[in-house]
DNA sequence: CAGTGGTCTAGACCACATT
DNA sequence: ATGTGGTCTAGACCACTGT
């Protein structure tokens, strides 16, 4: 990796024949990430260092590590180095967390565990986490509050092959959140979400547990959580009361 | 503009006491898109051009332009030059149309004009579009086809002062899309939008024109557009059968 | 003070589009 | 052939953090 731009061995029409440098550079630091050379809170080697380590330039190192910050990978801090993105309350709060009053400002949501079950992959789960149908699953239900209110259930699936021995405990013991539990505990690092938005009319299982009528509207989200190279962990039905909430959505970019 | 940073003249605790050269470059640039120096299509000059007339580096300059590309307010083109985006129809269709079939292809909605009035803005209106309660303002109500079959009612409030002379003729001979009209016509630009969703009930005067029974619930979506600095110029609350549909998100870096 | 990331330079060369 | 944006270099200096 010495002096510029690589060729690829197959030149298809319409791709493009050269990878630039810094996106090589790229690839290998998200290798090291996946692989858990340095894992979140780290630091990473310095950008001189890595200059060196490469044998390039050191622009060519903060370019890869530009588009690394830039998708929530890495966080630069100046003066003390660049760390592994981690999943403190805030960043979650912030990133995954779209849920908000409609007066007021954004809260953290209080967690109670209502339910945790094996099961086996149905078709929806099978697409969503990329696996087989029939494959084991868990299954976790959660009511979410906010300022004293339920306001959100989330019904969770996740590929018990990729969470070994995931147990009721851990989601009933947790003080954090579901996704520093699988950073911490199984280091699996969510990076991005996609989700879908419906209304529906709600379920007479959830009523009861949002203290609504039978009938009333409810914004249903369905998200998928993905780690590294878009490796989907976890499914997410989300069923939300947004008589006084509201959905956020800031679209920049996509 | 000669050398390295500048300093700004009142020191506030928190913010940081200089301006990097290449965002005082990158917010004459916005000065002149927003003082319609260069129009939607038009190509800005040349980077080495750029720098010249800055007395700066072409690093400099490139690094201001990423950051207007990033936020799509200009679009980079190999060989060719850097433009001033444009509302075209495929780009509307994956910045600011968020609504997707739930099985096929996202596909373009039909529009059909269902009332254009003017008005007096309401409090909602107000808020949101930052003008006085009472200011005139133009309503429109379209209704949204996807294949053929009616999918979305919007109601869409604009300030007449930053409109003038806007005219029903415009919307029901409209060849393309609002943004379109709002860009070619009254030279508005909208960057961003900003929404929020919640589940309704359909009101009854909505109910037949998406062909829902009453009490049905739909997927109700309040959007601001805004032009450069964030300036807001369009409130939009639509409301959507998400029986076929779904909203799509795809959340990052916010 | 040393070490880190942040900014900026001046230029070379490459890839691509147009003439 | 010319002109555009895209990549990469080698280094200087600044701003910030921690010791």
């Amino acid at each position: 990796m010495a002096k510029a731009t690589t060729t690829t061995d197959a030149p298809f029409p319409g791709v493009p024949l050269t990878t630039p440098l810094y996106r090589e550079v790229k690839r290998q630091l998200m290798d090291a990430l996946a692989g858990g050379e340095w894992k979140p809170g780290d630091a990473i080697p310095p950008e001189r260092r890595l200059a060196e380590r490469y044998g390039i330039s050191i622009g060519t190192v903060r370019r890869a590590i530009d588009e690394l910050v830039a998708e929530n990978m890495l966080i630069r801090q100046q003066g003390r180095g660049t760390f592994v993105a981690s999943h403190n309350r805030d960043r979650l709060l912030f990133y995954f967390f779209h849920v908000v009053p409609q007066d007021g400002a954004k809260e953290y949501p209080v967690v109670r565990l209502l339910g945790f079950a094996k099961a086996k992959a149905d078709k929806l789960a099978s697409e969503m986490l990329q696996i087989a149908i029939g494959d084991p699953i868990f299954r976790i239900r959660n009511l979410l509050s906010l300022s004293g209110e339920p306001v959100i259930v989330d019904d969770i699936a996740v590929s018990a092959a990729r969470f070994p021995g995931m147990a009721e405990r851990a989601f009933r013991d947790r003080p954090s959140t579901v996704y520093n539990l699988y950073q911490d505990t199984f280091g699996i690092s969510v990076v991005r979400t996609v989700e879908r938005l419906r209304a529906t009319t709600v379920d007479h299982d959830i009523a009861p547990l949002l203290r609504v009528a039978p009938g009333a509207p409810l914004l249903e989200i369905r998200r998928v959580a993905l780690t590294y190279s878009d490796v989907p962990v976890e499914l997410r039905i989300s069923h939300v009361n947004t008589a006084h909430h509201e959905y956020w959505s800031e679209l920049k970019q996509v």
